[in-house]
DNA sequence: GTCTATAATGGGATAGAC
DNA sequence: GTCTATCCCATTATAGAC
């Protein structure tokens, strides 16, 4: 396997593990499950990277960074503020019912992470990360829907992240379909009470 | 060591590897580690317990048939439903804080159980638990306030569960205490709407 | 019954041949 | 630069001495 440079095979070893996480776990995740998923020989993981923690590390960043693509869609649909609430909850139910693994793999390389003296400081980042998205969805649906949040976006943003990882968790243990979406609904109707109009006078 | 019974070895097993994963990290918690914690030879180990799931097992049920102590005090304080929900919210907050180990110890098992085929079915039971626990706690609640809650009990108490797991998940990432007290307030009053009164007009 | 000593496996990391 | 072959360590589990 020659001609590939160290930084195009660090990326392709990151996605590997993110791969081999997401079907088997973190535990599972081995410098030889990683390699073998990624087509190398086994030297060449060290030849990439200076160990199994430094690759978790770019498998958070990879997964944080490329988290934006998708939501936003359900903008398009939404009349009112508890309606976009709703289908904005709704989209990231549907997105951790079509894959499980992804969202597991997650709370998994969070919670290791949390562990691992080296790579203690990601968490914080990557719930940053989180928020800033939120943030960042919330401004542009009130754009959209011509209303503004009546208290900070980045309080309902992190409210957003927290009914998320929430709602994830405990469907993740049951795989309750119906008591996942009465709980969005709940949420939806709670905080569209925050939304004020800002053409006629209640949206 | 003569004279302990295997059932009682199970048991203080159990209890050290707790103590163990709570501390270091499921990962760290190894069939030595777990038997250095307890005071106990390496053949205990096997001697009590058929296998290393087998006593992770063990732990989650410890856990969860121990989670029923907290809590419950915050009734005596809270005047109306706004400040019994919030009460709460910030009793299991502090309770996170006090030994934020103890918390992560039970995500890091929820999440290997559901990758783990002998475990596969205990996260649905653990869940159903934690339903179960907060249902009691808000009917409880109810009847203390003079109040009936608008919903059913056990839809608002998914959604209390929610709250709880999404609060602790992002503030063992970022620490943040004031966004988690802030999320709190609106979670707060937010439910309290589902608050309707038994005895007078309004709660 | 209890524990010491050891087996058997799989892991991260590397030396050194190509 | 690349990879084969290997090192060395930690792990779960057990055999067999007390």
């Amino acid at each position: 396997m020659p001609r590939i440079p160290a930084a195009e095979r660090r990326a392709a070893l990151a996605r590997a593990a993110l791969t081999v996480i997401a079907r088997d776990g973190l535990a599972a995740a081995t410098t030889r499950a990683i390699v073998a998923e990624a087509g190398m020989p086994l030297a060449s993981f060290h030849y990439a990277v200076a160990s199994r923690d430094e690759l978790l590390r770019d498998v958070v960043e990879l997964v944080v960074a490329g988290e934006g693509v998708a939501a936003a869609t359900f903008l398009v649909h939404a009349t009112d503020a508890r309606e976009a609430i709703r289908l904005a909850l709704r989209g990231y139910l549907d997105h951790v019912r079509a894959d499980p693994g992804n969202e597991q793999a997650m709370f998994e390389l969070t919670q290791y992470a949390l562990r691992t003296p080296g790579l203690g400081d990601l968490p914080a980042e990557q719930y940053a990360r989180y928020h800033e998205l939120a943030s960042d969805l919330l401004d542009a649906g009130a754009v959209a829907l011509g209303i503004a949040w009546s208290i900070p976006t980045s309080q309902l943003a992190r409210m957003m992240v927290t009914l998320t990882d929430g709602i994830t968790l405990a469907w993740l243990a049951d795989r309750d379909d119906a008591a996942a979406e009465l709980t969005i609904d709940i949420a939806a109707e709670t905080l569209a009470a925050f939304a004020t109009s800002t053409t006629k006078e209640h949206a």
